[in-house]
DNA sequence: CGGTCGGTTGACGCACCTCAAGACAGGTGG
DNA sequence: CCACCTGTCTTGAGGTGCGTCAACCGACCG
């Protein structure tokens, strides 16, 4: 299994990548990793493919995806930079899914039987492990409700508000960025087809909420949009509003009812 | 934050809960745990609570749920016996979640701070903390295929079968059992009103693949069901197939064009 | 035995899918 | 540099799966 090897990261490089400070007693830390470099259109790993490394992407676009006996396919996310790809493989030692370059990227990988010694050195890093599996499963659970909830209109305001917050994290504009995915993908990220989604965008352009050319996107009322998301149920799943079994056991030495702490939902 | 404390259980005992065999170095690991006990409708946890805990369930029966600032509840998944809650926190410190009973029920507690020092212990118990997240990361991704590519009718038959299953891999019947949850959380569960789900119902105990009454259960024909999981798209994302971008680079040294793999999804 | 909650079933409407036609951008070859 | 070609995107018109609204029934519980 001969891979294109490019040049070598050392533990700090990677914990820059993953906004991680460790302490100054791992910074001693004698780990690097190798990296592989992929072009558009190129599988980094297949559904079925045997698991033994996660991979952190160190640049460019992915995304992942499922894909069944009938070579129907379903976009699971759009990674980029930072982010953790392959954890689904732990569970039962082969890639649950399948994860494609958008475009030229390059990753770093990570070994998955050097985790139990790297974690021995350095506990910050098992931390790190955690917190990055730990954010994929909010992020999946924030699909869930998107898709749960939200109509289309809603769902395409969340993608937009979602993908303009993650470059912003990564230094780029938060309110102009060229998607790197096509209206098919989104599509299929967000449960509906592509001609739902260029209405959509259409929509929000003639509202003045955003300017859309192709894959350029320039988002003008960002408020607007997560007007959208918030308020606009348009869908299913309406109930457990009123009557909902808030039903406190009778008597309960369990903590107190602590007031559920409505935070505006980000996705 | 008195909680109702039960007994203490052993690292044997939850290691035999998580079906984890530890090697017989680890069988001295001399650690244990306190569970806690909860009725029916009681919260084991909330959104935006502080994380320090992950839950292992001992028995019983859940539901979590997504709650929006309006009231509007999401569920995410229906763990029960053997499943992990509360690895969402880990990422923010916060709960992303809320765990309601279904059932009385009973949670092996297991505080995350005592991670470190016990992975040192067991390399053994480390991997299999990865391999749960894993799995619910590799549940959560197939949900999102159900919803994204099945019409209503396919959903439910693919949570019928996904039941079955759960329930046949601890020991109990796998064609006959009875839902904790009702019609509205199901449907809350996979995208669809509870009307839907009713007639979907319905509709399969009208063509004989089984018989329902109320939450109990009867599955006569799983073949049947399986049927409108593979075959009845019925619903969007269908492209993909025909000219798919399979594009292979121009030239590539990377791994050879394993064959797809095409393996049954089984949600 | 009455009230409430959960479930079923029917009639109707709408949001999104389906099908179709056309415009445009970017890449390739002449 | 231009002509062509292919893949992507947009927009329209019509169909339908599932949501909505409503009535009823049966289980469970007090």
């Amino acid at each position: 299994m001969t891979t294109n090897h490019g040049v070598l990261v050392n533990a700090g490089e990677l914990a820059r990548l993953l906004r991680l400070e460790l302490p100054a007693s791992d910074a001693t830390l004698e780990a690097s990793f190798s990296t592989r470099r992929l072009r558009e259109g190129e599988s980094l790993f297949r559904v079925g493919d045997p698991f033994h490394t996660l991979y952190v992407i160190r640049a460019g676009f992915f995304k992942t995806v499922l894909v069944d006996a009938n070579g129907l396919e379903q976009v699971l996310a759009f990674p980029m930079q930072s982010d953790l790809m392959g954890a689904d493989g732990i569970a039962s030692g082969h890639y649950a899914s399948e994860a494609v370059a958008l475009e030229g990227s390059e990753v770093v990988v990570v070994p998955f039987s050097a985790l139990s010694s790297l974690s021995r050195q350095s506990p910050a890093f098992e931390r790190a492990l955690f917190a990055l599996m730990s954010r994929e499963l909010v992020r999946e659970q924030g699909m869930l409700y998107v898709v749960g909830i939200l109509g289309a209109e809603g769902r395409v305001a969340a993608f937009l508000l979602n993908t303009a917050e993650r470059f912003g994290a990564l230094g780029y504009s938060r309110s102009s960025f060229n998607l790197r995915m096509t209206r098919q993908e989104i599509g299929s990220y967000l449960g509906l087809k592509l001609e739902t989604v260029s209405r959509a965008l259409s929509a929000f352009d003639a509202a003045g909420l955003i300017k859309v050319h192709l894959k350029q996107v320039d988002i003008v009322d960002a408020a607007g949009l997560r007007r959208y998301v918030d308020s606009h149920p348009a869908s299913s799943a309406r109930a457990a509003a009123g009557p909902t079994r808030v039903e406190a056991p009778r008597r309960s030495a369990a903590s107190a009812p602590v007031a559920p702490r409505s935070r505006t939902r980000e996705v």
